[in-house]
DNA sequence: AGAGCCATGTAAGAGGTTACATGATTAG
DNA sequence: CTAATCATGTAACCTCTTACATGGCTCT
């Protein structure tokens, strides 16, 4: 069992800047910027800080509150902050988890270290270039030299160009939208 | 219950084609055009085949064969292929179903009705541009009546408009790439 | 008085993934 | 001789969603 989704990842985060209950974090996640991004459910939240707490990347003191369920303050362990900070300065690797993934990443690299936003989009920019080039490359051999059953009849020769180009287009609007956060006032 | 994935749908148009069995069309999906833009599970077909069977869009004859399991040759129901063709020439609704369900239904369209490709690629940029004027309005609220010259310094302003202006540049990307699709010769 | 907020969760269900089972045939 | 292909599926597992349970407080 390890940390897979980017809602564990935004829980992470959101404790770095200060120890919280689940229902409090809940409100961050649906009020705030995060909630513009990444989609949680109330129970999936209590779920991922059960889990967290089971592999010891957060711990939690109970607050009484009288008639109310006890808080659970939770707040970051060392290992959690530490694998936190390492996600944390990564680009992602596909393109595709550039809108999410990509985009927490920047909003916590701004609150925690807005000095290091540069080399993060830089690095992500290269890494978008790489599967770019990738993708790139592909492009001649789609219709390859015809043979065996796999050989391209016209019809999916065809399309199969769409698919690629359409794949190569989105890849060349993020490194464009990428490049232009590069000239934003304020990062 | 009813169809939800797009797998199913694309059972259903690999089925308009001509009847076939399971593992058949998982070989068509895992080697083939689809298989580009839908990833499948063998099991997770036959679970589509029997859901599918289930709400009498298809049916199937059993084909003996020797020692081995004999094939379900499964095809389309009347109300099967009716649902298929509504689904088909109905443009999605959200951008981030294009680079999916859209595909899945221009290819379609391509092999089935070739004459009304143009047709949905133009509806489909209508409701992209809707979306996109949409997310538009959204965007003087973002940064409030302007005190300032045109500051937003406040810091889940300033970052929201990121979050806002990398839809924006998400969806007039793909209304680029449709509109690139219009002028693709063999369309 | 009823709706909604606070604050925790559990339970049931829906859906997908991985591994397992069969067993002859064909390709390397 | 080993591995893959053919052809079906089941079973266990994991994950996510929806509904439920509690119960006082505040707002309209």
């Amino acid at each position: 069992m390890q940390i897979s989704e980017p809602a564990e990842y935004a829980i992470l985060g959101l404790l770095k800047a200060r120890p919280m209950h689940g229902y409090e974090m809940f409100r961050q996640f649906t009020s705030g910027t995060i909630g513009q991004i990444i989609h949680l459910e109330m129970s999936q939240m209590y779920a991922y800080l059960k889990k967290l707490e089971g592999m010891a990347y957060v711990e939690a003191e109970l607050e009484p509150q009288g008639t109310r369920p006890p808080r659970k303050i939770f707040h970051l362990t060392a290992t959690g902050q530490a694998l936190f900070l390492e996600w944390l300065k990564e680009p992602v690797e596909k393109p595709r988890d550039i809108r999410i993934l990509f985009l927490i990443k920047l909003y916590f690299m701004q609150r925690f270290a807005p000095d290091q936003q540069m080399r993060l989009i830089e690095r992500q920019i290269q890494a978008c270039e790489r599967f770019l080039a990738h993708l790139e490359s592909q492009q001649p051999e789609t219709c390859p030299p015809a043979k065996g059953p796999l050989a391209c009849t016209d019809d999916t020769a065809f399309f199969n160009r769409i698919v690629l180009r359409s794949r190569i287009h989105q890849t060349r609007s993020l490194l464009d939208w990428m490049r232009e956060l590069q000239q934003e006032p304020g990062i």
